[in-house]
DNA sequence: TAGTGGTCTAGACCACTCA
DNA sequence: GAGTGGTCTAGACCACTAT
């Protein structure tokens, strides 16, 4: 593991151990630095990520500060991969409606930036927390990197397999959102009345490498699910 | 101007003004070094700052490519400001409702961290986008940080004028979105009907200090209005 | 003005990609 | 194996905060 991670994951610790809240302060750089036995560099590049994360905020001349959000249950739209991070408390489940190998839409091909004519592992799935219907999922996955999926894993978490299993490294994704009123058949699996309201959110997850290898479209049931993200003005 | 920035800046405009597309590759580490005449660490810096907004990745043993996602007019959710920037070629437009000094609700007191009896600035206001209803916003600033606003300043860009007006530094913000039925209203000022969609954003916005200055509550027109956000899997 | 974080350097060494 | 990005160091100097 690099140190900066690893420091980085203990700094998390301590905060989530000792319970601390928004605003508290954290031991000065200097400090951190004997204790990490490491140099400045690398303990601010921890820091760095932390708040990038979220997790802390850093303020020159003063000091290095606890940031957290105050409410739970709510969805990070930056986690970069299934919300099973975000809702550990709660119980996620899946049922597969579909699982196939077949050829991409024109939309799904556009986004995985294939050929008409390659092979995606389509699946289809209803996402219930709680018990509750989340989300209706249809994703494509570009059949020359998932090389394969079967209905145990796709009714598991199937970013862990591909993670896992086949040691695949997600690089970054670009996600799209907007609201509108629910067709007649997502609304049949979400259990509510076409018309009501349903959040789409696309989002195409590539390799780091760049390559698109994962094309998702998720309806999400307006009654269960809210979302959170936290923005640092680092960039302009 | 800082180096880091500086050379962000200019490498972000060199993509731009050469049109570059998703995984077009820049120069090396090494003569972007010699080019800008920066340490390699000045350099990694600036591609991070680029690479965490979304505008290049960077593989290792490979090179540094262009980011850049395929779709046009969404509102970028992580800009920690007004969106003026991502939807610099549409004409928005604010009419002020509401606005005056009060004492806050329970919810806006609590999301700033001031007690009751405080007094805070109240702004309501529904926003055009090209002569359509995009949202109604309703903020409000603690008015021991926010000294002063005027019908005029409400008009435009309340950023700009915190920004450059005030002299006052954005830290950070968190942002919890969720989506519901238009309340009649709601409704009314967005040109909906009672019951249609509805995306409901609440954002927290602190200074550097980690003090929160703004809460800020918009309704978004679901027919004008979608959303990016654009993630890196480098923090796990 | 003391304390604290931010920027920058020069250079060593490591890890991954690709031909 | 050559090319390329990633990690880490030690130290100088700068900029902001708090008192």
């Amino acid at each position: 593991m690099i140190k900066y991670q690893q420091i980085a994951i203990e700094i998390e610790k301590y905060i989530e151990d000792h319970a601390l809240q928004q605003g508290d302060k954290l031991p000065v750089l200097e400090t951190l630095m004997t204790q990490f036995q490491v140099s400045k560099s690398t303990i601010t590049k921890s820091l760095d990520m932390l708040e990038k994360k979220g997790v802390v905020f850093q303020v020159r001349g003063s000091g290095i500060f606890v940031r957290r959000h105050k409410r739970r249950g709510y969805i990070s739209l930056l986690s970069n991969q299934g919300f099973k991070k975000d809702l550990e408390d709660f119980n996620i489940t899946s049922k597969v409606i579909e699982l196939e190998v077949r050829k991409p839409t024109q939309e799904a091909a556009y986004n995985l930036n294939i050929e008409l004519d390659a092979d995606v592992y389509y699946v289809k799935r209803v996402r219930y927390i709680n018990g509750q219907t989340l989300c209706l999922e249809e994703s494509f996955y570009n059949k020359s990197i998932i090389t394969y999926l079967n209905n145990e894993i796709v009714s598991e978490s199937i970013f862990h397999y591909i993670r896992e299993g086949l040691g695949i490294k997600v690089g970054f994704s670009d996600k799209y959102l907007h609201v509108d009123k629910l067709k007649e058949e997502e609304a049949k699996y979400l259990g509510l009345k076409k018309g009501e309201p349903g959040l789409y959110d696309e989002t195409i997850f590539h390799l780091t490498n760049g390559q698109p290898f994962d094309f998702s479209k998720i309806t999400y049931n307006y009654e269960q699910s809210q979302f959170f993200i936290q923005a640092n003005s680092h960039f302009l």
